[in-house]
DNA sequence: TGAGACATGTAATCGGTTACATGATTCC
DNA sequence: GGAATCATGTAACCGATTACATGTCTCA
């Protein structure tokens, strides 16, 4: 009956968007195809298997609506054990390895996390985030200055691209930091 | 003996780095491993399969160095098909669509291009992509102006990260531009 | 003589992509 | 009645991940 379910972004981005309000399959496509969320495909060769993954892990349940017609639409909703899984995903302490290799879903998680885990955690998140980039950026500044002669001149921009990218995220964090705890109440 | 080579970034990668100085299965692992190159896996089951396809493709050919050990190195360079497949891959006009999905790829091809297509050129590249990054911007502003109700507090925020992501792209564009056009020669 | 770097591969598994398939409902 | 939108799915294929497997060479 249960199935070990992947924790890949897609089924974070499902499980969060789903705790919100249920939605179908369709609703989902209809997110991933229309809104800036995340970059995922709407495709129903990606979106539908997901689904049936997540219920057979037991962590959405599906019900039916407007049973009697064929093609219904069926929506999914969290299960208890969804709750706690997506809870267990976002409460995940950041790590280099994330802001190296998983940024996105650094910022998908925080784009989540509002509702599950409020307003101070998501500060919260966000400084260690900042941390976390900031114990990055020496590495890469100084692999920077190791290198230049044995980079391209376009390998050593593209270096100062990936830098650039990391203060930016880096700034945001820190003002968003500052108006979620101006805005508490 | 022809098959054909799925244009996998993985595989743009390879054929970069190899196009610079004739390199094996290895060496590629340790530049993913130990250098901020891109976000690629150095696990053998990724590298070896994709050089195997790159040669079956006839992209590449490998070279057997030392023979009589076992254990030989063996070590890849391009072939004409890959001279023309890499130039093919880094000459194509930068669309709205790679902007959106495939930014890393795009800073990728500018990487890697200083060699094959020229300083100027790497200098066109940025304006195309300066260019598609200007009409995408807006784009976002707009659903954030637009979805700023709908939206949740986090997931506002979240966007303004991607909306901070280009800005600072497109600064670090326009700044390159600049530089390589000031030290041509 | 043992650790660690050098060096290349395979096998099972799995999620995503692409393409295909089907049918209902709504609106002009 | 035809187009667009709503709505759900399957099948083939493929590349990446993970784990396993093997053996060499160098140096302390």
């Amino acid at each position: 009956m249960k199935r070990a379910v992947t924790p890949s972004t897609l089924s974070l981005a499902i499980l969060g968007l789903i705790s919100h309000e249920p939605l179908s399959g369709y609703d989902l496509r209809k997110i991933f195809a229309t809104t800036p969320m995340g970059h995922f495909s709407n495709s129903p060769g990606a979106i539908y298997p997901a689904l049936s993954r997540l219920e057979e892990g037991g962590l959405i349940k599906g019900t039916i609506e407007k049973r009697e017609t064929l093609r219904p639409r069926q929506t999914y909703r969290l299960t208890k054990d969804g709750w706690n899984a997506l809870k267990d995903r976002l409460s995940k302490p950041v790590t280099e390895d994330d802001v190296i290799w998983r940024l996105d879903e650094l910022v998908l998680r925080f784009a989540l996390m509002g509702d599950v885990l409020g307003r101070e955690n998501s500060a919260l998140f966000l400084e260690e985030l900042v941390s976390n980039i900031g114990a990055y950026l020496p590495t890469l500044r100084a692999h920077l200055k190791a290198q230049r002669k044995q980079l391209s001149v376009n390998g050593a921009y593209a270096l100062e691209q990936g830098i650039a990218k990391y203060e930016a995220t880096a700034r945001w964090a820190r003002r968003v930091i500052r108006d979620l705890r101006k805005n508490e109440r």
